[in-house]
DNA sequence: TATTGTTATACTCTATAACTATA
DNA sequence: TATAGTTATAGAGTATAACAATA
C-alpha cells in the first residue's frame, strides 16, 4: 500500500510521512466511520457550515474535483446532514446549506477529528511536539507546498452513439 | 487529491502529513522518472541488489501485494534491469537477479532518491530538522506504526465459463 | 464565449479468486 | 494441505468529456 521502505538504516523522509500520514488516515476514516462521515463529507460539512458556499468553492477549499464534489454532496443530501439551495446571486450555483442535523454531526465529528490529533500528537514530548510542527508547517508552506506536476497518461475522448 | 483543509487555524497533522507526503511523493516520482523507474521499481531494484531474494520477499518487504509485484518485477525485466531466475532451493520461487545495467541504474536512482530528501530536509534549520525526524520515527514505530483495518467492501467470486 | 453543476464513462490502481507447479 | 507465482478481473477512486442552464 505504502509504495516505499527504505533500504538503508539512515531515516527515509519518504517512508516515514507515507507510513504515518497513511495511518492517521485510517485512524481518521475509522473514527469518522463511526458517525457515517467519510474526510471528505466532514470536510465539506465544516466548511459549508462555516460559511455560505456554493460547490465550487467547496471544492477548491478540499482540492477535489467538481464531480468528486457531486458524489460527496449526494451523500451528505442522502444523509440528511446538507442540501442544495441554488443561489441567488448566480443561478448556476448551488449553495450547499447545512441542515440542523448535519451541524450537530459537524460538531461531533470536529471532535473526532480533534481527538485523533491530540491522541497521534500526544505521543510526543511536548518539545518535541511544537518542534514537530513547526517543521511540518515550514516544509507545508515552503519547499513541499506544490506538487510537481507529472507527465499525466494520454485519455481517450467518449465513443459517442454509445449507449 | 489530499483530502482535508484545516477548518480552524489551528494546526492540522492530517492536513500536514498528507500535504508534505503527496507533494514528497510527486517530487520522488518526477525524480525516478527521469530515469524511467517507478518507486515500486526503485525499491524492488535495490533490495534486490542488497541480498538475493525471492519475489514474496521482496514483496514482503515493500508491503506490495504479490500480483503487484508481478507487475513491478514485469516492468524491470522489461528494462532491461533485472531478471526471474528459478531458485535452486525452491523450485515454485523466483530469485529476482539485478543485471550490470539494473545495478547501475539502482546507483542512480538511490543517488536521486537522497537528493530528493536531502533537498526537503536541507528547508529546516538544523535543530529543528533533528527533532522533526525523531519525532516522525518515534510516530511511526510507536503511535502510527500499524494501519486500522476498515471494513472491507465485500467482494464476489469471479464468473466461470467467462472467457 | 466561459462557467456551474451534472451525467456518463474511461482509466489507474490495487486486491481477490482461481489456477499451475511445486513443497 | 499449503505456498510461489501467474492470470483474469472485480471494485474503488478519480478524472475527462460532453452537456444543459446560465453568465
Amino acid at each position: 500500500m505504502t509504495a516505499m521502505t527504505p533500504p538503508r538504516t539512515e531515516p527515509d523522509l519518504s517512508f516515514l510521512l507515507d507510513h504515518t500520514s497513511h495511518v492517521l488516515r485510517t485512524r481518521m476514516a475509522a473514527a469518522l466511520g463511526e458517525i457515517g462521515l467519510t474526510p471528505r463529507m466532514h470536510c465539506v460539512l465544516v466548511h459549508a457550515l462555516a460559511q455560505e458556499r456554493t460547490q465550487a468553492q467547496l471544492a477548491e477549499i478540499g482540492d477535489m474535483d467538481k464531480t468528486t464534489m457531486v458524489v460527496t454532496v449526494d451523500a451528505l443530501e442522502q444523509a440528511g446532514l446538507a442540501e442544495r439551495r441554488p443561489s441567488t446571486a448566480d443561478r448556476r450555483a448551488r449553495i450547499i446549506a447545512v441542515t440542523e442535523q448535519g451541524a450537530e454531526v459537524a460538531a461531533r465529528s470536529q471532535r473526532l477529528v480533534d481527538g485523533v490529533h491530540e491522541e497521534a500528537l500526544g505521543a510526543l514530548p511536548a518539545e518535541e511536539r511544537e518542534t514537530f510542527l513547526r517543521a511540518l508547517d515550514r516544509l507545508s508552506r515552503g519547499h513541499l507546498a506544490t506538487p510537481v506536476d507529472s507527465p499525466r497518461p494520454v485519455r481517450r475522448a467518449r465513443q459517442r452513439g454509445k449507449q
